[in-house]
DNA sequence: TGTTAGCACTCTCGATCGTTGAGTGCTAAC
DNA sequence: GTTAGCACTCAACGATCGAGAGTGCTAACA
């Protein structure tokens, strides 16, 4: 048996009207829809076809077919068709970021935000990942502790505590800060234990603070637990597969542990495109749930954000939110590496 | 009808037993109780007693009874008897610290997430509000943007990035950098009005670049949104009041709004403790939890952490741990100071 | 006078059991 | 190949009912 044309069109309708209603799809529905023109019967049997195909499934009986994993899979790779963000939400979104100008993290955090509001699911979002260190400056905190700041080409700063030995002078400091900096500056993260090991032969004896500045730009350079953000975990319980507590408690669990996130995330960092299926996703209370991820670049740091809800999930409308944004996005951050003023330019309403 | 000593045993046992039951309490129960000494009917007699008083309410006429919100006031203020923290655990606290050096904020995650876990609630936390500061450093990240650090005299930093307007030269940031150090170093932040005016005046003509470190120095002054630490919000859902999924989306939705639980744990800064139930908790989906939290020191920052569970919550418990970690939290803050090495004195396994 | 045994009464909870309705699968006619 | 028709299945709903927990009241008791 195969999957020919008219099965096609049947399994898009079944899909489509179970994406929007969550309730088993029957034959009668299918062929009272505009443009099928086939009587129940026939659905039917192509329904019972599809079945033995593997792409629906029936929870029982006499209760209309389900879309199975195989079927959503499909879905997304042949049937499913992406359109533009409607101009004026893809406005909304502009104006978002237009008055923005704080700090990279609260940038995330809005768009994050706005991710989950605009699509009602869970959204994620990874900081862009930094590969070309621009500048290192260490900042004197207390005796004992410094704060090491790295720079990247966008202005992509990101910042960690490092113990000072004794016998170190803040004037050691600022001289070992550019010393890093002429080193490192505009080299690639994979050339860090090379610039590293260049850098070392000149700290005669500073071994302990080496260590410690190896160890803060290498940790600066993994992905981060604290960059990544969520936002409208609770939106989930609205829809109806999680109205069963346990399995709300399981995936809200799932969506509370960061560094789960952030493998999830990382895994697919530099990725344009991706959208992973209830059994594609093994954390524990995913199963039920699809995950769409899309790619964003500052400079030549790439971060990652994606939203997360049930299997049934309206993939047409996530991935072209994630499109839009992603553009949104990269206008919005790029401005900082230099050139032009920021300030509003014509007045809104 | 008073409130005597009988009555005041009874409530309390009725409490108790709510408290690790969830299920309304009957006279039965009570009279049966070690010590109690009572027949059923006369606990009856006091329960209605007691309902007339406004500290029971039945759910219905054959339901036995359930703590009123005054009946927790009582229970809170009076009753509850607070024990110190089995020492087992307390060695476990602080072990938890004993290893940690990183940023201030990786010290808060993981005090949250020790909270959270160990009281079976929801746990937040701010981070320690400045009051006064030691050192501003402004460090070029980019053409058109520096990132402000300040340091507070126990070595807590924070950072924002501020806009540089053209002209502006790397020399100048630095040496701006020293004046607004020099001007504000161990003041407190209620002289940061009187501060700023008079270096105003020493900055000729640079409006812009002061407006705008003004407004950075007075955000970071101020409740960040960043710093709230939330951990185990999907714990609630364990908890049989919130069985039901449009309550526990209501208050999970509030648990995700930082700005919410900033507003909620700021006014509770600096007091020693505070324990806040149902009702006089006024946001969306929170009138059936209660907040109990203590505020803990770093240096001359006071940072508040607190526990949500349902009203019906181990008071005693929750509040030994709180107290228990405040103490950890200050040893293990503290000694960022200055003075000795952190580093590990006794090899653990 | 306070305490308690006894009893009628109330109300929820869970189980049982038709009934209803949506939906299927099969067959026979078109 | 398509469709009308029909018997069949099964979850969902609602009604009914008994059990059990708990109350309030009364009358007896110390």
């Amino acid at each position: 048996m195969k999957l020919d044309e008219r099965k096609f069109r049947i399994l898009q309708a079944i899909i489509d009207d179970y994406i929007t209603t969550a309730m088993p799809v029957g034959s009668r529905t299918i062929s009272r829809k505009q443009g099928m023109g086939l009587s129940s019967a026939t659905i039917r049997n192509e329904m019972s076809d599809l079945e033995e195909l593997g792409y629906l499934a029936s929870p029982h009986t006499s209760a209309g077919r389900i879309p199975s994993y195989r079927a959503y899979r499909l879905y997304v790779d042949q049937i499913m068709r992406v359109g533009a963000l409607p101009t004026s939400e893809y406005a909304t979104l502009r104006k978002l970021f237009a008055r923005r100008m704080g700090q990279m993290e609260d940038v995330l955090t809005s768009a994050t935000q706005a991710l989950s509001e605009m699509t009602d699911y869970t959204s994620v979002m990874i900081a862009p990942q930094m590969r070309t260190i621009k500048r290192v400056q260490l900042v004197p905190l207390t005796d004992t502790t410094a704060l090491m700041v790295t720079v990247t080409e966008q202005g992509v700063h990101k910042e960690s505590v490092i113990h000072i030995p004794q016998g170190v002078t803040v004037e050691h400091l600022y001289t070992m800060g550019n010393l890093l900096t002429e080193k490192i500056a505009g080299r690639d993260a994979s050339e860090l234990p090379a610039v590293m090991q260049e850098f070392y032969s000149e700290m005669a004896g500073q071994r302990e603070l080496f260590g410690q500045l190896m160890d803060s730009l290498q940790r600066q350079m993994e992905p981060n637990a604290h960059s990544v953000h969520v936002a409208g975990a609770a939106r989930m319980l609205s829809h109806p597969e999680y109205s069963d507590v346990e399995r709300a408690k399981s995936l809200l669990s799932t969506l509370e542990t960061q560094d789960k996130l952030a493998r999830l995330l990382m895994q697919r960092n530099g990725l344009e495109f991706s959208v992973a299926i209830g059994p594609e996703l093994s954390e524990a209370g995913m199963q039920d749930c699809s995950l769409v991820t899309v790619s964003y670049r500052v400079g030549s740091g790439v971060g990652t954000m994606g939203v997360i809800g049930p299997t049934r999930m309206h993939y047409g409308r996530v991935i072209s939110v994630l499109e839009a944004m992603k553009k949104v996005m990269n206008e919005a951050l790029l401005p900082q590496k230099g050139s032009g003023e920021r300030k509003e330019e014509n007045n809104e309403e």
